[in-house]
DNA sequence: TTTTCTCTTTGATCCATATCAAGGTAAAAC
DNA sequence: GTTTTACCTTGATATGGATCAAAGAGAAAA
């Protein structure tokens, strides 16, 4: 799969610029793509993964940054005794920071669903005396962008209830990955009840509860347990 | 207050290069002035707060800077029916980006104690073409370490119980605030309960209660509800 | 096809924290 | 000095979500 896998239907993966398969809303590819043609060295790989694989989180100060071309992909992060929370979940076109939370956790980004995913090594690029001010600029915009979602999502464990929070939840997913079906948005999300539980803070049973309440409301229709069709989208307001 | 003021003991306000206060840990504050010797022009101010005063959080994407000089800041974001979240706390070293949570909350900087603070107006000093390379990578790693705190509440607020939180507060705020004194640490901390509270995703009566079991431990010896003495700092582990 | 396994759902019960209520305390205002 | 006010503490009770338990349901293995 790694290798001859055609990321996108312009340009495999070998072909050394693959400016063509740029995603539409980020700059940073873009950056990154001509960086390495200035310096005639590529910094950027990219792979196909299955659900299960973990990307190794790098070490501190960040020197890596992952955009997910397409797929499913969450950063986890889990204490000494089992308990874990999912601190972000990433899709098409995300970009991804490494983060490592406190002491006595480990952390790491975990792939949910097929995923091709694009590692960039920041250190090559920022580092050299080429490093590039527009691409630098626009990497703490990336950080700030993850940093308004982790804002939002402090709020949310902080002071929303389990209600609340499977609303804003089904909003989120629906935003990112539904698509316009007849009587609303048909979303499939390869995430389990214990992977929502353990993004939202909750436990699998409340929230296999909490997705009862919302279908007997009929705001949304399931399918099988990750595919269903969203058919309100104004309810969370 | 606001003129004339004496930031530090090294230099007043007013004086164009106040590198001679600049921070121990903090870059940034030396690029800063270092580009704005370059550009000859100042693009930072500094000011005195009381508590209760409001830092304006500036339109996204964020074009402002602040530097606390001394004293205690909050990042708060209030829902619409009033429930409050405070998003981070800052003291004397700390950069503070201001982010905006999702649609339906208000967001801003708030003083909780008496406060230096430098505000930073990124938007001149980052998209000139004077712009400073080191100075942007810097601000990269400002987003990125306000990220990692992020993150380590998210874990707090979706995964660990009040006493945990409790303990894990108390950590923080004596490792920021603490002075070494007999018997443990002296903290005054200028947070009321209900402060608290919002920091940690619970409500005024709750934290009164947990910070009474911390005293009946002898862990933590009251001198009055905002000062006092943590005697082990062991106790997280 | 049948069995096994993993994930999900549902029910019963428990507990941590919220909510409601009433005093207590100290600083500020008068 | 007394009153007012804001904040803190403590008690009684309610409740949302966790925990414990067991029964579906669908996919993979046999």
């Amino acid at each position: 799969m790694k290798n001859g896998h055609t990321v996108c239907k312009h340009a495999p993966v070998e072909q050394f610029n693959c400016l063509a398969c740029t995603l539409a809303d980020c700059p940073i590819r873009k950056d990154v793509l001509e960086a390495e043609a200035a310096i005639g060295r590529r910094f950027h790989e990219i792979n196909h993964f299955e659900r299960g694989a973990r990307l190794a989180a790098s070490e501190l100060p960040c020197h890596k940054l992952w955009i997910v071309i397409e797929g499913f992909v969450a950063s986890s992060t889990e204490l000494k005794d089992g308990r874990r929370q999912i601190t972000s979940i990433h899709t098409a076109g995300d970009l991804i920071c490494p983060v490592a939370a406190g002491e006595g956790t480990e952390c790491w980004v975990e792939v949910l669903g097929p995923s091709v995913v694009c590692e960039i090594d920041l250190h090559g690029l920022t580092h050299g005396k080429q490093a590039n001010t527009r691409l630098v600029s626009n990497l703490f915009r990336v950080a700030h962008t993850q940093l308004e979602r982790s804002v939002a999502n402090l709020v949310m464990l902080g002071r929303l209830d389990g209600l609340e929070r499977i609303y804003l939840f089904i909003a989120e997913i629906t935003g990112r990955l539904g698509r316009k079906t007849t009587g609303g948005y048909r979303v499939h999300l390869p995430m389990s009840r214990d992977e929502i539980a353990d993004y939202l803070g909750l436990n699998t049973e409340t929230v296999s509860r909490l997705l009862g309440r919302v279908r007997k409301k009929r705001l949304v229709t399931f399918i099988s347990p990750t595919e269903f069709i969203v058919h309100d989208l104004q309810f969370i307001s």
